[in-house]
DNA sequence: TAATGTAGAGTTTTT
DNA sequence: CTCTACATTA
């Protein structure tokens, strides 16, 4: 242990040293947060704690395992014991075992937030509202704000004020939407992502025994990205913590990006309020950054009024300073970000997965993907519908969690008639007012011949409802086997393999592939359980599926690609060439985020955690006009290119004066440091390209650097050459034509690599 | 009940 | 533009 404390600087090592009492870490983006969170811990284990006395949690399952993992390779197997993980899981963890104190079932079902939207979408229409006013997704994230702030239906409902916001906006019924909502979910024995929080809140607050028996287990308590909580999280860690008070957040005020969730900043600023004896140590060495970047991050973040005052500062070099680029269009800006990771790529012979290019919106990445894949440059991009959210997937799912909990609802209604068994909707309309007025599940009233006469269908039309519960309880007989066998028969006898096989579309054959990915997930589950002699059946399997996003299998096939990602994806990531694209007003900051301080500094703090991702290099770029929406908009560059020093900003590819704002005729600093005021550029409409969108600037750029390098084309293979980086070598092979043309290379003691005769620099050996 | 057409909406989203 | 949700048709 004494030996890993040598791999700390001084704020790193008193972070983990002080071990009791209250101690919020202010951690600089790069300053090594991970690295003092792992060490504070295995440092705890070193001097006998238990590590069943420590919880730690975070809010991705990604950042829970790497800390584990790295737990591990410090203090070995012990650090399987810890309670470390997402809020949600922990949480759902204890929900599950004192279930009976709140009247869920043990096995109760975790909604995603699709199941949400399903069932809101249901309620709606059952309560005759208009589904153009009670939008699923306005109605959900209502709800979900309320339930963030611990406010219960019964209590919305005793709130005149909360209504009347929701009045004005035409919402008079949220009332009843609310109590519906969580009504169905009761009796579905069904649970929300913000139930799983609101309602471990619930415990703790009226169940002191259980609050007391939390409290003398934890008696070590850590929050990682605290900046992040939302109120009932911030509650619920302050109970819990209410006894030893042992307990240690850490964040960075400035990488606050997720308050339009509910995320309350103020938590961590706070901090110094809810604990009184509390020390602070601030993590101000950016380990990550070159000190161009760094510093031009500050530059930004110190628009902000609301925040905690830090330096953050770098001792890597100065690095490259930071390129403005400025295009005529989207297409334009793919096209610029493909050939500078080409180049960069081709120059320095590094890997692709060394680059990122970050985006608002999840919307920009199709020009940039076009760009790419016309260069055969590989990329990987995240945040699509993820494997669990997938149709086929659920619906498969939908099986399982019937079967275990047969009186979830949305299940029930998702498989009933899928794969198509002649149940429609009419009957299933049947179904439901039966289970209303007989007031049982949908599932009882197919199952229990006590209700066939009641649910008023023809003969034809029960025995096909018979047929379902038959098959179903042919499942449930199984249900305490092995979960992979389980899991194949449903897939098979369900027919839903057959249905999915049928289709020979490619989008088909990968449904059809996605399935069985999920039945290989459970063979695999299946066959680690049996090794640690955990419980292997499907219940336990599903227990937090739902809890389970896939953003952490980038192992295999995501080798030497470019990421490209929304900005908030990226928030805890790193790469060497990081390109930020759409710096245009409207977009970054969004439209919806100009009109209040707080939503605009947030955008802000978005722009400097992208900035802070990079290791080495940063390009920006921003397009005069874009298509949005199948139009053409004129496009202003973004304000938060301003706000970057100039001295770390290179405008490449423009004149100074084309840069101008969307407020017209205010005064700006231009480079020369001079005010002006902007000449206001006329609303031309947009040009369409003649020519390929290839870059007359970016060729103009590239023909400079090509005939700076005209030595090159005297190369020929055999001759031997020497380059700054890779040393001597020989010429193998010369390849391609004009730009295009290569040299292989083989280089003494390095191996074989491939240069771009228009960037290599290199020399002839005689 | 399934297939096809049309209207409407479209930030970010760790769980 | 592009995806999805609902309505109309066979």
């Amino acid at each position: 242990m004494s030996d890993f404390l040598n791999e700390l600087n001084q704020s790193q090592k008193q972070a983990v040293q002080h071990t009791e009492g209250p101690l919020m870490v202010i951690a600089g983006a790069g300053s090594g947060k991970t690295r003092v969170l792992t060490y504070r811990i295995a440092n705890l284990i070193s001097k006998a704690i238990d590590p069943f006395n420590i919880l730690a949690l975070t809010f991705t399952n990604k950042a829970a395992k790497e800390m584990r993992e790295r737990i591990n390779q410090l203090i070995g197997s012990e650090a399987q014991n810890l309670w470390m993980g997402t809020f949600h899981s922990i949480f759902s963890k204890i929900l599950r075992y004192e279930s009976d104190k709140l009247n869920y079932p043990q096995n109760f079902t975790i909604y995603d937030s699709a199941d949400s939207k399903n069932l809101i979408k249901s309620i709606v229409k059952e309560l005759n509202l208009d589904k153009d006013i009670y939008k699923p997704n306005v109605i959900l994230g209502r709800i979900s704000s309320l339930k963030n702030n611990l406010i219960s239906y019964k209590a919305y409902m005793s709130n005149t004020t909360l209504q009347a916001e929701d009045s004005s906006r035409k919402l008079n019924e949220m009332a009843m939407v609310y109590r519906t909502y969580q009504n169905r979910l009761f009796t579905s024995g069904s649970m929300d992502f913000d139930d799983l929080l609101f309602n471990t809140h619930i415990l703790l607050r009226d169940f002191p025994e259980t609050l007391n028996k939390y409290q003398n287990k934890f008696k070590y308590i850590l929050v990682d990205e605290y900046q992040d909580t939302n109120q009932v999280q911030y509650m619920i860690v302050k109970r819990l913590a209410a006894m030893n008070e042992n307990i240690c957040v850490v964040g960075d005020d400035a990488q606050s990006i997720y308050a339009f969730r509910g995320a309350n900043i103020q938590n961590i600023l706070n901090f110094k309020n809810d604990y009184p004896d509390f020390c602070t140590v601030k993590l101000e060495q950016n380990y990550r950054s070159t000190q161009t970047i760094v510093n031009a991050a500050n530059s930004v973040i110190k628009n902000n009024k609301n925040q905690i005052k830090k330096t953050v500062f770098s001792k890597n070099g100065v690095g490259d300073i930071i390129k403005v680029c400025k295009t005529m269009s989207d297409n334009e800006e793919g096209q610029i970000v493909g050939q500078s990771i080409f180049e960069t790529q081709m120059n320095n012979q590094c890997f692709f997965n060394e680059f990122a290019i970050l985006y608002r919106t999840n919307a920009q990445s199709r020009s940039l993907e076009e760009s790419l894949r016309r260069r055969n440059i590989p990329y990987k991009i995240y945040g699509g519908l993820s494997f669990y959210q997938r149709k086929e997937v659920k619906d498969l799912l939908a099986y399982f969690r019937l079967l275990i909990n047969p009186s979830d609802e949305e299940s029930l209604k998702r498989i009933i008639n899928y794969p198509a068994r002649g149940i429609g909707t009419t009957t299933i309309q049947k179904l439901i007012v039966c289970s209303r007025t007989n007031k049982v599940s949908i599932w009882e009233c197919i199952e229990n011949p006590f209700y066939h006469p009641r649910i008023g269908v023809n003969n034809g039309t029960l025995q096909k409802l018979k047929a379902f519960a038959l098959m179903m309880n042919s499942f449930k007989v199984q249900l305490q086997e092995d979960a992979f066998i389980l899991a194949e028969s449903i897939a098979k006898s369900s027919t839903l393999l057959k249905e999915l096989d049928k289709d020979k579309t490619p989008e088909g054959v990968s449904r059809y592939e996605n399935v069985q990915e999920l039945l290989n997930a459970i063979k695999e589950f299946v066959e680690k359980n049996k090794k640690v002699g955990e419980p292997y059946t499907l219940d336990y399997f599903m227990q937090d599926v739902a809890l389970i996003t896939d953003q952490d299998n980038d192992n295999k096939d995501n080798f030497n690609k470019v990421t490209m990602m929304t900005i908030h994806a990226a928030k805890g990531l790193e790469f060497p060439y990081v390109y930020i694209v759409g710096l245009e007003e409207n977009l970054f900051p969004s439209q919806l985020a100009v009109h209040s301080r707080e939503e605009l500094e947030e955008e802000r703090r978005l722009f400097y955690v992208a900035l802070t991702r990079a290791k080495k290099k940063i390009q920006l770029s921003y397009a005069t006009s874009r298509w949005r929406w199948g139009q053409l908009t004129d496009c202003e560059p973004s304000r938060f290119l301003q706000e970057i020093d100039e001295e770390f900003l290179d405008w490449q590819y423009q004149t100074k004066r084309n840069f101008q704002t969307k407020t017209k005729g205010i005064p700006f600093r231009d480079n020369t440091n001079k005010l002006f005021v902007k000449p206001n550029r006329p609303k031309t409409k947009f040009i369409p390209k003649q020519v390929p969108t290839f870059l007359t600037k970016a060729n103009a750029a590239m023909s400079k650097v090509g005939s700076e390098n005209t030595k090159n084309q005297q190369l020929q293979a055999g001759m031997r050459v020497n380059h700054e980086r890779f040393g001597k070598g020989k010429i193998l092979q010369i390849e391609g034509l004009s730009d295009n043309k290569k040299a292989i290379i083989f280089f003494d003691g390095l191996g074989q690599k491939t240069l771009l005769l228009k960037f290599a620099k290199l020399d002839i050996i005689a």
